[in-house]
DNA sequence: AGCACGCCGACT
DNA sequence: GTCGGCGTGCTC
């Protein structure tokens, strides 16, 4: 006798997949891609149903319960986890559960439903003797049948007169399933449509036919800072519209840029289309009912950053990926996927064009357009006319430098603001200062937990580690020799801030890191301060680089270029050279003429001349022959193996075993280390890593099917995490 | 990951 | 004598 079986996935750390038999009561009610409660060895767990089929199910244990009226996972996303799963190497029911927002992938309860009264009109026809019930059973009659909220807006504390009108059978209530708006409160802005440039026209247009022919195409529009990527974003999506599909646009921090959202939201929401924002700063709530409008296709605009990527759309048309270089696309722990070669691969599944948009393209991604694999779109005119931003490199080697600042810098911001222009300077470390020093017997202050040296924050008199959640007071004398001479050494964002403030005591200093914006709408407020220029200098951590436009800014100044440039991976370059031609680009947006100073003791470095000199190409030429050579991305391709325990030696041993393993059945594949990772201690583990390097993908990936036998021999203590395509390998 | 089973040390 | 430490084995 046949029977149906599920297949199912179960969030757990293993890679196969769990059958049950569906049993008969249960059968007019199972789907692939909801959610269901399984026996699941001595406990009850939730499992996804992945796929359904007829068999002997034997003594294959039942389903117990159906979790979702409606499927949470469309057919094609499956296919997309199915294929994550196995690129990434890792388990299935993980997978799942990282692509699902919050609470729908646990084994606690769903966010609620959100309901709300509504009152319907039952009799017409009565008496009534208080004015206010009368005149409140009249609005509701005229509307049919209205919602509290909506009942609230036009009548104070109407319960009370609702309740007796209900009494006396005058109304009905009946509770009816509401949504969470995050936007209630948000006024839209005005915005027209712009007029393209040739550029910009030539850039839809080639991406038109993929969109209304439903094939894919993978596009990289390299335009510089202020050449109007977005708008050709806002006319591709409307052409998607206009085809019938949905678009899904990913942007790398959804909470730093509210303008983009705005924007679309102005551009699209009033003609009747639904849009959903999905990031990391909603509520389990806001991102369940997100979610749950998205897979009833009653949404045709998705906005998120990463885990966006997962977002239930049936009738994909486009995927645009902006500021696609960004390395907050890839997921840095556990599932460790990348959004923008996963939307590569989602647009190949679901045949919609994919649209990688950047100032300063992944080196990966530019290689790829230079192959064909990705046609390359140039926008290399700013919108406003506006020329690039004169930059001039400072070399410290030739400066008088008696704080963070050299004296042609100080200059520099003198004349600046003395013109009443705003001025930029981007540090990349926040707090006070990068650690502190006891100068009488050299002892450094370090976290317990990491195997990194503790920030001093001087306004919050903290010392701090940036890794894991460890804080400390600041100590009053060192505790080693009892000295009473701590230093401070280095600078962050705080000092900065301080030392401007003595330099220029009348000007207004800002500061913008992740310490200044940690609450709630402080973000906002500092950009509004800068462009109602209320602010005069505006310090901050590479956050002030990323997608907002300072109209006002006639000046940037970088510091710090050495700690980027000197950073321990061999994406340093790659890394500088795009922050650098980022913060650039904020100078002089509007009027012409504006101008960068790049402070460095390597300003012959070709990262920052080309930096300079705004040169994408030139860059490209410089750094491809370097990662030749070592046969690095995009030569080669790499996966690092993570083992992290509690216990050193023993993890030691265990990737020492496991690198022997690894040399000894890898073909074309090298195999390096195991070392320590470069944070060796963090979060209290120790982490050593072996990276392995291939010419070729096949190869890599035969290595990486034989893992599990490796695995098995790995002790309990000792975990395992694979990161394919790593970016960062600290 | 969970959850149980199992085998060794210090407690009423 | 047993309570509880965490090693290890399994989950349709």
């Amino acid at each position: 006798m046949s029977e149906l079986i599920a297949d199912i996935a179960v969030s757990i750390p293993l890679k196969q997949l769990f059958s049950y038999r569906v049993p008969e009561i249960l059968i007019d009610s199972i789907q692939v891609g909801i959610r269901v409660k399984i026996p699941f060895g001595r406990r009850v767990t939730i499992g996804f149903v992945l796929s359904l089929r007829q068999g002997q199910a034997g003594d294959l244990k039942d389903i117990k319960e159906i979790l979702d009226e409606e499927p949470i996972l469309t057919p094609e996303l499956i296919k997309l986890l199915r294929w994550a799963a196995d690129y990434y190497c890792h388990p299935i029911g993980q997978v799942i559960r990282t692509s699902l927002p919050a609470g729908l992938g646990s084994e606690k309860s769903n966010p609620k439903i959100l309901t709300e009264a509504f009152y319907k009109p039952l009799k017409q026809n009565i008496c009534l003797r208080g004015k206010k019930q009368q005149e409140l059973l009249q609005f509701i009659v005229q509307q049919g049948s209205v919602g509290l909220t909506q009942i609230r807006e036009q009548f104070p504390s109407p319960y009370p007169v609702l309740q007796r009108l209900v009494e006396i059978g005058a109304l009905e209530v009946s509770k009816q399933e509401c949504l969470r708006d995050p936007f209630a409160t948000e006024k839209l802005l005005n915005d027209k449509c712009l007029t393209l440039n040739r550029a910009q026209v030539k850039a839809v247009e080639e991406i038109t036919p993929s969109i209304q022919h439903h094939v894919f195409a993978g596009f990289l529009l390299h335009g510089v800072t202020g050449s109007g990527k977005t708008e050709v974003y806002l006319h591709a999506v409307d052409q998607c519209l206009r085809a019938d599909r949905q678009a899904l646009i990913l942007v790398p921090e959804i909470s730093l840029t509210p303008q983009l959202v705005a924007r679309f939201r102005t551009r699209f929401e009033t003609t009747g289309v639904g849009i959903a924002v999905l990031h990391s700063g909603l509520s389990a709530g806001e991102r369940y009912d997100a979610w749950r409008e998205i897979v009833r296709n009653n949404i045709q605009i998705v906005i998120g950053a990463r885990s966006a990527i997962f977002a239930p759309l049936h009738n994909l048309g486009l995927i645009v990926i902006d500021e696609e270089h960004d390395s907050s696309y890839k997921q840095g722990e556990g599932f460790r996927y990348n959004a923008r070669d996963l939307a590569l691969v989602r647009g190949q599944q679901q045949n919609c064009p994919v649209l990688l948009g950047s100032a300063t393209p992944s080196f990966a991604s530019y290689y790829r357009s230079e192959q064909g694999a990705l046609t390359r779109l140039m926008l290399d005119k700013r919108v406003h006319g506006g020329d690039l931003p004169k930059v001039e490199l400072v070399d410290l080697k030739d400066q008088v430098v008696e704080g963070t600042l050299s004296n042609s810098l100080i200059e520099a911001i003198q004349q600046a603001l003395e013109r009443r222009e705003q001025i930029l300077l981007l540090l990349n470390r926040r707090g006070f200062a990068p650690f502190l020093l006891c100068t009488d017997c050299g002892e450094s202050f370090h976290c317990p937990n990491c195997e990194i040296t503790l920030t001093y924050h001087q306004r919050s008199r903290e010392l701090r580690c940036h890794y894991c959640d460890y804080v400390d007071a600041v100590p009053e004398h060192c505790h080693k020799c009892q000295g009473l001479n701590i230093e401070p050494q280095g600078a962050g964002t705080e000092r900065l801030e301080q030392e401007l403030e003595e330099l220029f005591p009348s000007a207004m200093i800002a500061r913008m890191d992740r310490d200044t914006t940690s609450c709630k709408g402080a973000h906002q407020k500092i950009m509004t301060e800068m462009l109602a220029h209320k602010i005069d200098i505006l310090v901050g951590t590479q956050m002030i680089a990323k997608g907002h436009d300072f109209p006002g800014v006639a000046l940037v100044c970088v510091l710090g270029a050495d700690s980027i440039l000197n950073f321990p991976d061999f994406r340093s370059g790659e890394r500088s050279f795009s922050l650098l031609t980022q913060v650039a680009g904020r100078a002089g947006r509007a009027s012409g003429g504006g101008r960068v100073f790049i402070q460095s003791y390597n300003p012959d470095h070709y990262a920052l001349t080309c930096a300079a000199k705004q040169d994408y190409r030139d860059f490209y030429q410089q750094e491809l022959p370097f990662r030749q050579e070592l046969g690095y991305p995009p030569y080669g391709h790499l996966v690092n193996l993570v083992f992290s325990g509690n216990n050193n030696p023993q993890v030691q041993t265990a990737a020492s075993q496991f690198g022997h393993f690894l040399s000894g059945i890898a073909q074309a594949v090298e195999v390096l280390g195991p070392s320590p990772c470069p944070l060796a201690r963090l979060r209290g583990k120790s982490r050593y890593q072996i990276l392995l390097k291939s010419a070729t993908r096949p190869q890599l990936r035969r290595l990486l099917d034989q893992l599990d036998n490796g695995m098995k021999q790995l002790p309990r203590q000792v975990n395992l995490n694979i990161d394919v395509d790593p970016i960062d390998m600290l």
